[in-house]
DNA sequence: CTGTTAGCGCGTTCAC
DNA sequence: GTGAACGCGCTAACAG
């Protein structure tokens, strides 16, 4: 019995529906757009008798062909391994379902051509909208999508020259709540340890609010520590000249435990984690009594080790980034908007005195 | 500048290509396919031009209708919360590029009847072959996909009464090498945490590998204790159980830091958080004084928190089952293969005495 | 209420 | 070499 060309039977087509209940092919396409009121009760019975005779599906590629509409978004995530990434995710799942659309996730992997060539798929694929949270998409990348073609919302981080709605953390009151919390603490060494930011709109947020915050604590010192975790040696040995600073800080003061003056404030939770581990090696399990570590972003992780962070409203912001995406396809024509929604502080261990 | 959000300028088409380059749409067929070879460098020319200057990108939908594939093929991934999916992602992601594929990632969250809905909506966009990491789908909900429908292969998990292709851990050696390790390093007190397995094979199998492996060390001693991690009351309602059984077992033992005599092990990196998560919370930072923990899975935190665990090969099984279904797809009949890969030791201080 | 007709954008014979 | 015509599965007028 088995039928050599073997897999697909040929999944059963409208015209061998309207065949088998005996009518056109008009009505059962009118009965699966629920232009029910229009068909006789038998009619319609029969349809749906053929239909689940033929366990027919229609084909939603040909729908979408035909109607110009596929139902289809696509969403850009730079990187699936940030938790940060997933729960927006989810958000945007959510949002999709309710609203009747069918994510294309695309995960670029925190590389740049990934993420043109998978721009320039969804583009291939008609996505009705997309949203972009990605890491070196250009305007020229991202001209096809935001300007005259289909319609983008940014997550996270906005692109220089393109204007579109965006989504994301008010960087500048998280990054206010957190250094006043740490100043409150009685801290007055902060560290503000992010990646390369000249080319992330959040980041360079953040490292700006973070300066512009320091501002109102004379008494307490303040920098910067660039760290770029995508190359492994060169995390290594910034670490290493970090710690040598960190000795020096720490060595400064006195050694009792109360007497913690320094804090890091990481940009966000890959950061957070990076310094954590290489902290934790290098100090063991007690590295958390030399100096203080607080996060934007809050991974399952930072409860276990008693970080304190700035969790963000990752739900919503996928939520709402589909929302606004919605309403552009819908023809919404107004300016682009811009969505930035406040992060919480969560105290933990930590940065306790 | 810049018109806001302009409806879309409907994207060129074929025949659009082919007014624009003076020829027909054959051509540009032919141009697009590959077949260069039939054309004269002069339209050839005209025709690259053409699709230049009108920003031509073909229609994928039109193009898999026509063609009856259309290169996707669906990732249904229960939990993207868990690491692991994602590590395996990563590898799907390759071989998809690799081998011409898009993959269209489906997060079901966790729940059995959004892992339905999104195979019959894969089913629905005609996917050409499925990846399938989900805990609730039976073999009645997979029919279409597995037996004689669209190809599929299963990850992690097999499920009752469907024969497909599956690769996942060597869950027995991998069970084996970790109690191994915990006898060795003298723990005689080994209780295997594990969330609700009777329908998943691969709970399953680490479970009774676990009390298979006791069978050959007489003198410890091992119990299975089931966590339910959906259920936030639950759950908190067990760990406090757990906790009074473990204060009596360790209690019954010297108190002294060498003597830790029982151990935790995490049938995954879920279970092995909550569990963290818990005894951090009730015992502080020195929890690990206390007992040991082994997880199989090996997530990022785990360094930081010095857990020693089994590692999963998981990119690889995730390129393992791109392979598989690209077989499959392209006509493979052999009968239902399965793929198990071999874990791998992290030593961490979690387990050393 | 129901069937007929004409495409959606593209690939593919099959003639020229 | 090249292009016209047909059809993939489906929806949208347009009759009846």
């Amino acid at each position: 019995m088995s039928t050599p060309t073997s897999g697909a039977p040929r999944r059963a087509t409208i015209s061998d529906v309207a065949r088998e209940a005996g009518t056109g092919k008009t009505s059962i396409s009118r009965y699966l757009n629920g232009e029910l009121s229009v068909l006789s009760p038998q009619l319609r019975a029969r349809i749906e008798a053929a239909i689940e005779r033929l366990d027919y599906q229609p084909n939603q590629m040909a729908r979408g062909l035909k109607r110009g509409r596929n139902r289809l978004i696509g969403m850009l995530v730079a990187d699936l391994t940030n938790p940060y990434s997933v729960e927006v995710l989810q958000g945007v799942e959510a949002a999709c379902h309710a609203l009747g659309y069918m994510p294309l996730i695309c995960h670029a992997a925190n590389e740049v051509d990934m993420e043109r060539r998978f721009l320039q798929l969804l583009t291939t694929y008609r996505v009705e909208g997309v949203i972009v949270n990605a890491l070196g998409v250009s305007e020229e990348t991202l001209r096809p999508v935001g300007g005259g073609g289909i319609p983008a919302v940014l997550v996270d981080r906005s692109v220089d020259g393109l204007v579109t709605d965006m989504v994301g953390l008010d960087n500048e009151g998280a990054t206010m709540l957190a250094t006043r919390h740490l100043v409150e603490r009685g801290f007055d060494r902060l560290w503000f340890v992010v990646q390369p930011f000249e080319h992330i709109s959040s980041r360079r947020q953040r490292e700006a609010a973070f300066r512009q915050a320091l501002k109102q604590y004379p008494q307490v010192s303040g920098r910067t520590v660039v760290l770029e975790l995508g190359d492994a040696d060169e995390l290594a040995q910034t670490l290493n000249a970090l710690d040598a600073e960190l000795d020096a800080a720490i060595g400064a003061q006195a050694p009792g435990e109360g007497a913690r003056h320094v804090a890091l404030f990481a940009a966000n939770g890959p950061v957070a984690l990076a310094l954590a581990r290489h902290l934790h090696q290098r100090h063991g399990p007690d590295w958390q009594k030399r100096v203080a570590l607080l996060s934007i972003d809050d991974p399952e992780w930072a409860e276990l080790a008693g970080i304190t962070t700035i969790r963000q409203p990752t739900y919503d912001i996928g939520y709402r980034a589909v929302e606004f995406l919605h309403q552009r396809i819908d023809g919404e024509q107004s300016s682009a908007r811009d969505c930035l929604l406040p992060g919480e502080l969560i105290e933990r261990a930590s940065t306790a005195r």
